[in-house]
RNA sequence: CGGGGUGUAGUUCAUCGGUAGAACGCUCGCUUUGGGAGCGAGAAGCAGUGGGUUCAAUUCCCUCCACCCCGACCA
């Protein structure tokens, strides 16, 4: 009975060689030819695509429409915004050769698209009667990466980036807020994670952004992931692109814009917190296969039985809209039990001469391993639709005690350089604003200014760095 | 771009100066099925690349390339 399948890395032994594993192994993605690429697999792309679904409703929601703009963009629209070609110039793949020539004009691929859309909006907004504009596009985007990582940082990654021209700042700061609130409810009710929303600091903000907010999300290893933006971006490019309004008076005004953008990196940061040493563990909002129905036939047991009972489970399940699966293939019981832990799914019915006879099913669910629920079939439908809330709820609470675990105050700089050594995590800590120290800090110590949350209270401290008076504790720590 | 490591079957690796072997996976057959089943048969490899040393290189030396890990950069 003892299989030869080699087992994946402990997730507290090596957590990234145990995040490849998981990945190579649940057969999500490979890496492509190309560094910094990745093949994504159907078991990941299905992720995706869950993820594209839900938000994409939410994004329209909002009042976005869906356009597409080419992945081509030309270089000089990049160096009209000087923040911005300044902030991108490192990452960007710039194509000099096309058709067997070299081009009059070197050509940007995408890593973002406010140049090439703002450039058609100045076309395309002449009256307060075309604002506000709000657009969203689902692409690729390509951002040079030195050191690449599944999910969480490949040179070609998959999001969506909205953009909205408003009238005034007020519009333009209220889609900001919107467009967060709606990425950290996502997270928190879909993804089950747990996070800070807050500004970013001046020297982390978008290049040629007024302000950006973002929801900060803390790993297993005490990295944290930025897991998305959303930028005012005043009227910086509008300027620049000459995105001009017609107001009501017929005075001509700058627009007032936004962007604002989730990626595949979302899927990264899922998987690292819920993840455990038998593989993923999906959260079943997320899950595409929600339940898996197990049938154990033998030669001696009654297998038209077991096999209408599945079936009855099957029907009930699918017509309460669940989404389950029915396996029949001839593998062993145990590869299936451990292929789908290794899958995540969330839920696991096995169905065998036990339950045959007593007419009831045997539940596991794939965060609480040992223990089994029993159900009969009237009660099936519903039972399984609350463990599986439960274990939604359960994988945003342990993600969120996490958090809070592992967020901690500094007060003086020995403190928390301490804590940068040993269990990174979040750190709250007075700073004054200052680049200067900010960059010091990131120097001595890796960590960086994640965000200063919303709601945070004016008070009076000393910046943990230069002693200087501070007037709020920002959240530092070490980025992916 | 710095520091370290690895390139041999689909995968993970072993081997060794005389042109290759295991496990898992895969195919076929029989037997099986309550936490990665058993037996038998079979398919599968120009040993990353280019050069050098040698009678002989997968093996030793150098180049390049790729990938992995650790730093700087980053959604």
């Amino acid at each position: 009975m003892k299989g030869q399948v080699k087992s994946i890395t402990k997730k507290s032994q090596n957590i990234s060689a145990w995040y490849n594993d998981v990945i190579e192994r649940a057969q999500l993605a490979e890496h492509g030819p190309v560094k910094g690429t990745m093949i994504w697999r159907p078991k990941g792309f299905v992720l995706w695509e869950t993820v594209q679904k839900i938000l994409d409703t939410r994004i329209k929601d909002l009042g976005a429409q869906s356009v597409y703009f080419p992945l081509f963009i030309p270089y000089s629209f990049f160096s009209k915004e000087k923040e911005h070609i300044k902030g991108f110039a490192p990452d960007l793949a710039v194509i000099t050769h096309g058709g067997g020539e070299k081009l009059k004009e070197p050509l940007v691929v995408r890593p973002t698209s406010e140049t090439i859309m703002y450039d058609a909006f100045s076309r395309w907004i002449q009256s307060f009667r075309d604002l506000p504009l709000i657009f969203n596009q689902w692409c690729n985007v390509v951002r040079w990466e030195k050191r690449p990582y599944y999910f969480l940082r490949t040179t070609e990654f998959l999001w969506q980036e909205g953009h909205s021209a408003h009238e005034n700042n007020e519009d333009a700061q209220k889609m900001v807020d919107e467009a967060l609130k709606m990425y950290v409810d996502f997270y928190q009710k879909v993804l089950g994670l747990y996070g800070y929303a807050g500004r970013k600091s001046e020297s982390e903000k978008f290049p040629g952004a007024d302000a950006t907010l973002t929801f900060e999300i803390l790993m297993p290893d005490g990295k944290i992931v930025q897991g998305c933006t959303s930028h005012n971006l005043g009227q910086n490019f509008a300027k620049v692109f000459k995105v001009q309004f017609q107001d009501k008076v017929g005075k001509l005004q700058y627009v007032y814009q936004t962007s604002w953008g989730l990626s595949t990196r979302s899927i990264g940061a899922m998987i690292m917190v819920h993840g455990d040493d038998n593989g993923l563990v999906l959260p079943p909002r997320l899950a595409s296969t929600q339940v898996v129905i197990i049938p154990i036939t033998t030669k001696s047991s009654d297998n038209k039985t077991i096999n209408d009972l599945a079936n009855k489970a099957y029907e009930l399940l699918a017509s309460y809209s669940t989404r389950v699966k029915l396996d029949n293939s001839d593998q062993s019981v145990g590869w299936k039990l451990n292929q789908y832990d290794l899958e995540g799914v969330p839920v696991r019915i096995e169905i065998g001469s036990w339950e045959a006879t007593n007419k009831e099913f045997s539940i596991g669910v794939r965060n609480n391993k040992s223990n089994y629920t029993v159900s009969k079939l009237e009660h099936l439908a519903e039972n399984v639709q609350k463990l599986l809330d439960g274990m939604q709820i359960s994988l945003f609470e342990k993600s969120k005690q996490f958090t809070k675990d592992n967020t901690r105050q500094a007060d003086n700089y020995p403190q928390f350089k301490e804590i940068m050594e040993t269990d990174r995590g979040f750190i709250e800590a007075f700073w004054c604003e200052d680049p200067d120290c900010e960059a010091k800090i990131k120097q001595e110590t890796k960590a960086t200014t994640r965000c200063l949350p919303l709601g945070s209270m004016e008070t009076e401290g000393k910046c943990i760095y230069c002693k200087k008076p501070a007037k709020f504790r920002w959240l530092f720590g070490q980025a992916y």
